[in-house]
DNA sequence: CGCGTTTGACCGGCGC
DNA sequence: GCGCCGGTCAAACGCG
């Protein structure tokens, strides 16, 4: 077939490449921000972000979240992580997943989810916890676009710190 | 054989 | 106190 002009894929350089969506949300110790509730807040009342406080979580670690559409659920960040969960939640046909850094002396982790409800398809919710004492592994070129992305939704919108 | 995933058990917090 | 729900453990398994 030579006349291919509307194939039914996405758009070119996609298929393990994730669009940012949101940007990064960071939970600090103070306000007490869960961002795996965003996750399911957004799954559940289909609405923007719903805050969710006073929870305890004394002595946790800082954590950030943000979206990415991408067909492939983890995305390449540079780590090298290891699975060590997974657990269906409320609300949503998607599994979350756990995973740790492989670095001992690293405890830093993140969880996976993707949210389908709503028109939100393909929409992934990464959400990291901790920071890294060790360099990233892989070359900064590779992660430049990704953190480019990031960088813009930072500047362009308000987040919260 | 080393390392990562899978998967059910386990556990602790929270709400009723 | 009990049951639901989310997070973690760990043994078995898979794969290079």
């Amino acid at each position: 077939m030579e006349g291919q002009e509307t194939p039914a894929r996405t758009d070119p350089q996609h298929s393990h490449s994730h669009d940012v969506l949101t940007p990064p949300i960071f939970f600090d110790l103070h306000n007490s921000l869960f961002p795996s509730d965003v996750g399911l807040s957004s799954l559940n009342d289909d609405e923007d972000y719903m805050i969710i406080k006073n929870k305890r979580n004394i002595g946790k670690p800082c954590r950030f979240a943000f979206q990415t559409r991408s067909e492939e659920d983890i995305l390449d960040d540079g780590y090298r992580w290891r699975k060590y969960g997974q657990k269906a939640v409320k609300n949503s046909n998607f599994p979350r997943s756990y995973y740790r850094c492989t670095h001992h002396t690293c405890n830093v982790k993140k969880q996976i989810q993707r949210l389908s409800k709503s028109k939100e398809n393909g929409v992934v919710v990464t959400t990291y916890e901790g920071i890294h004492n060790h360099p990233c592994e892989k070359l900064m070129e590779t992660l430049t676009p990704l953190l480019k992305q990031i960088q813009f939704l930072t500047t362009s919108t308000h987040t919260l710190f």
